[in-house]
DNA sequence: CGTGAAAAGGGTTCGAC
DNA sequence: GTCGAACCCTTTTCACG
């Protein structure tokens, strides 16, 4: 896992939020060359600073009315290990966490809609062996949504 | 809010994976021309089908090595309009959510570490007008990170 | 590690179907 | 709405500082 200075975050704030920004303009706004720009992106993809890229979708338009997170508690934490894989499986599932507090797992999911969500939660996951219980907190409305802070300095 | 075909869900597939995918290679895998791709994906952000794009970067190498969920209980659910400009504020959170079931929002943070996180609840959260509890679920491990589903069809 | 310039490749536009 | 081809800008490479 690489290293990272002033000029690595600069770039990253830029292209973090914008992945299409031609090289050009980045050069323009960090006061270096294009070349620069290239080789210090390519670094950071070979150290896995950069672990990805991609187009931000509307769920609603791909017919994803509801998103909801779900605090599952399990019979024994110790048993994640076979039931992440039947998360994995449910393609509506698209994050897991493994979280101290009130639950064992915090899932996030998207549905068509409600009738959607009820489904996956009775057949799908308490079908799961090893989940004892459920809590569900729907998202009515996301305020909020940018990325990990990038704070400026060294 | 704009319609989308089966071809418009194949192209998102592949794009919302992978930004820098070179047109070329998405129009060879849809069977297109990249003319066409060209067009669709410009239509689909006119449409704000397409939000936005980003490279991915990893937190750790930020300094962030804490990820934790905030369940937090306001005094009243309608104070939620003056307390999310206070969360706006705060550049360690980046999702805030307006949630049904136990808490009032739900929101994620990123911390340096176990101080780092202390500071953040007992310095800004909990001195935020409204808020009367939260409670703290660290993300040990995130075992599933995806995107939406794309399911194929029409 | 950064640079400028040349080479290679992809994005964008166009007229036609 | 899609196509192929031309055009132009961007990415990528390279020899040098």
């Amino acid at each position: 896992m690489g290293k990272i200075d002033k000029l690595d975050k600069q770039i990253l704030e830029i292209i973090s939020q914008n992945a299409r920004i031609p090289f050009r303009d980045v050069a323009e706004q960090c006061g270096v060359s294009r070349a620069a720009i290239h080789q210090r992106v390519q670094r950071m993809i070979e150290n896995d600073v950069i672990t990805g890229s991609g187009y931000n979708v509307n769920p609603k338009v791909l017919g994803y009315a509801t998103s909801a997170y779900i605090g599952v508690k399990l019979e024994k934490g110790s048993m994640y290990k076979n039931v992440i894989p039947e998360f994995e499986k449910i393609p509506e599932v698209t994050e897991c966490h493994f979280t101290t507090g009130p639950y064992t797992l915090l899932i996030k999911l998207y549905a068509r809609d409600n009738e959607h969500l009820m489904d996956l939660l009775n057949n799908r996951i308490q079908e799961i062996p090893g989940v004892v219980a459920t809590e569900t907190m729907i998202s009515l409305s996301q305020s909020i949504k940018r990325e990990v802070p990038i704070i400026k300095e060294a």
